[in-house]
DNA sequence: GATGAATGAGGTTTCATTCAT
DNA sequence: TATGAATGAAACCTCATTCAT
């Protein structure tokens, strides 16, 4: 249990060899152990609980899973999964938009807030992944993460078309995205500071505003430029720079 | 002993009577077991190896805690101790800033930077604290939580103080501190994708950007309306707009 | 676990379901427990040990109980429960023997005498009970004391009986009761001190007496009276009699 | 801790060498420990425990004994002691009294009243010696008994000399002797069911009649015969004779 | 003689996983 | 394929006892 590196071996990926019987049957057990996951976190689960909460045996749980832990990688990673193939689609989409002449505001308003609506579905995997990543396999761990900077890479692209047709300044532009990303997952990971906020709607405009201001931001001007730019002058005292 | 509730016996918050010993050791302890937290997670490191790495037996930890869930309990606390003792200091610095004339935006940076480096120098707290919370109490993790309000709520007045001086835009002052943090807080929590940088410094500076940016964002003017002005008129086609 | 109380998971009363099974491997692992509990005493006998001597792992122990208390509390219960099934059973049959006019002298010495042979059986169990009532919970412990109060009310009820009928004197009947129950129980708990008797059949004879002895008293009577009325006019000297 | 046989090396009894000291010592920690055996069990006390109630440190009461048995040996023992002591006194007072003529009634009752009087007095004691005798080493088990024997002598010396004397029938003398220690003790073992007695002396009164009522019974006459005697000629149907 | 921190063996209990039915 | 009892490793925590100060 302690050692990710010297893992077990592995046997067959389940017991149930009819395809349909299987999906639906991971299906019904993961998202039971969601919901107990958040509510206890992954390491007070029992997989009897789990079982029980899935109406089915313990034995049965593990004809549908290797182990404990695959849950939770199906978990997180159908989360992701489920976000990919969204993006695919927009993919295409996009290339379309491009053609038609689309501001790339518009395009980018569009994906993030495809990406906020996804976040908020995905509310309890997105928690989940957050607490849990580290409870996986190092090989499940990095396929996830690999999975992550996917959807971060399609951000990339998109400020990079901004960019390009001149309407967002350069700048770092991996750096965007990834903050794009984190707020996005904020309303998920940090869901008890935005209780003002009842539902992803009222979140989601305020959210967009930020994102432009986020990628109008000039991150090659230095700070310490902009500091000087505003004319106030001001130097901070010797004794609160060191 | 479980069952005994009734005879259950309160104790003492720890078995060390001598103050400076008991925080010495609470600290070496604590020190042994962030690390291990980190790489095995929580649950998966036992109090054992914790008191291995601490160099004592393992009925000495139990000296120096009550249980293991309280050395959780330190390691996030005192992370969050460190940084409010820190903001303490500067609310007195501020007030005479703000008498000489500083301007909101030097104020904000010099906090800023001041928070990021912090939680640099606080990583490991702070990627715990994103994934055990859960762990605590409830009680402790509603303290732990409150703890983090306040420091938002820090930003939130500096924030207020650049609205009232005219420098930034209106708009919702918790949203932006809420973002503030997260980003500076995903320097620790998403170190995976910004292995780019390869010390703060390097990242402190564009961050700095993304914050002002942030700060000059118009959460009052609606995207949609942004969307409009840039003159496109783009509209998106109906099939994606469900 | 301990301080996780809040998060509590009840639990079924024992893991195993079937229900004949249960019964079977509860009185096997209680039998077990029985002999070592008697011998090392509750505290000193180790789950591991009862698991041992049943012939079982640890962790099926927890299949059948729920804690090391739940064993302690069903040997000292089931105990009581046999007996007050033979009660039960005797209630019926004494009906129908006073109605053809039996003795309340031979009812009596026939419920005695169950009792006797009774606590022989389950001497054991006795022993435990003075031993370990206090290991019980609070609530276990009085449902024990309840069932101890009602096997004392049949007695209760035999002797009122017979001073209805005017075979025994008045007194306390309540008292006279509780004496004669401990007299049958300190067979098993004082068991050293009558090891001239080696089986009950040899000690049950000469308590029958002795408990006639104890019905016939007259605790009306005060012995202050019965000293006078021998006619030997002792009186106690004085510095005695503080 | 599990084998009383291969037991640990005794050390020099006690560090403290002053013997009033000692002595004083040991009777504070005996007396705090006491309330805390009872209210909690033996095993559930901890050294500590003892140790803050009776205003010492840890350390210090493994000055004044050498293991937390001794103190429970010391509880039980000290309280038998001083009953030997009290019937050592009487024994003297008794030769004066049956030289004067003293009936052996009276010497019965006086003695046996005083017997109560201490079990009252030291009745945490015998409610501990009853659930604790099996902690003790065997060895101190054994000095225990023997104790226990002794007194338990006095009283057969007394009906003896009732028996010469012609005024209690003959009989089996020892367990008449047993039967009165119990029903004494029973008032601090069995307290819970004299809960309608609240003090003592409530109590006493009716169990001498009740003692009387025991030495007085005819052990020798069976109760086969009284019952035959009683003329009612009843019979126990066949069924219930098995 | 007093202290109290250190020790580490040992206790109860949980739980992922296996496997006979 | 489904079941659920059996397993035993490992977890957290307690506590009598020692010993340096």
């Amino acid at each position: 249990m302690k050692s990710q590196v010297l893992r077990k071996k592995r046997k067959a990926p389940s017991q149930v060899t009819d395809e349909k019987r299987l999906q639906e049957g991971q299906e019904r057990i993961a998202a039971a152990a969601l919901n107990l996951f958040l509510q206890n976190g992954y390491h007070n689960t029992s997989v009897r609980e789990v079982a029980q909460k899935a109406g089915l045996s313990v034995g049965s749980v593990f004809n549908y899973f290797t182990s404990k832990e695959e849950i939770l990688f199906f978990l997180l990673s159908s989360g992701q999964v489920r976000a990919e193939i969204g993006f695919q689609k927009q993919r295409a989409e996009f290339e379309r938009l491009k053609q038609d002449g689309a501001s790339p505001r518009a395009l980018f308003l569009r994906a993030y807030e495809r990406y906020a609506v996804l976040t908020d579905e995905l509310r309890r995997n997105t928690v989940l992944a957050y607490q849990e990543t580290k409870s996986l396999t190092l090989a499940e761990r990095k396929r996830f993460l690999e999975g992550e900077e996917r959807i971060q890479h399609f951000f990339e692209e998109i400020i990079a078309y901004g960019v390009a047709q001149g309407e967002f300044p350069a700048g770092n532009i991996r750096l965007k995205a990834h903050c794009l990303l984190v707020l996005a997952q904020s309303w998920a990971v940090r869901h008890w500071a935005l209780s003002s906020f009842t539902k992803l709607d009222e979140y989601l405009e305020p959210l967009k505003s930020i994102a432009l201001g986020i990628l109008e931001s000039d991150s090659q001007q230095t700070p310490a430029l902009v500091a000087a730019q505003d004319g106030k002058d001001f130097v901070l005292p010797r004794e609160l720079t060191s």
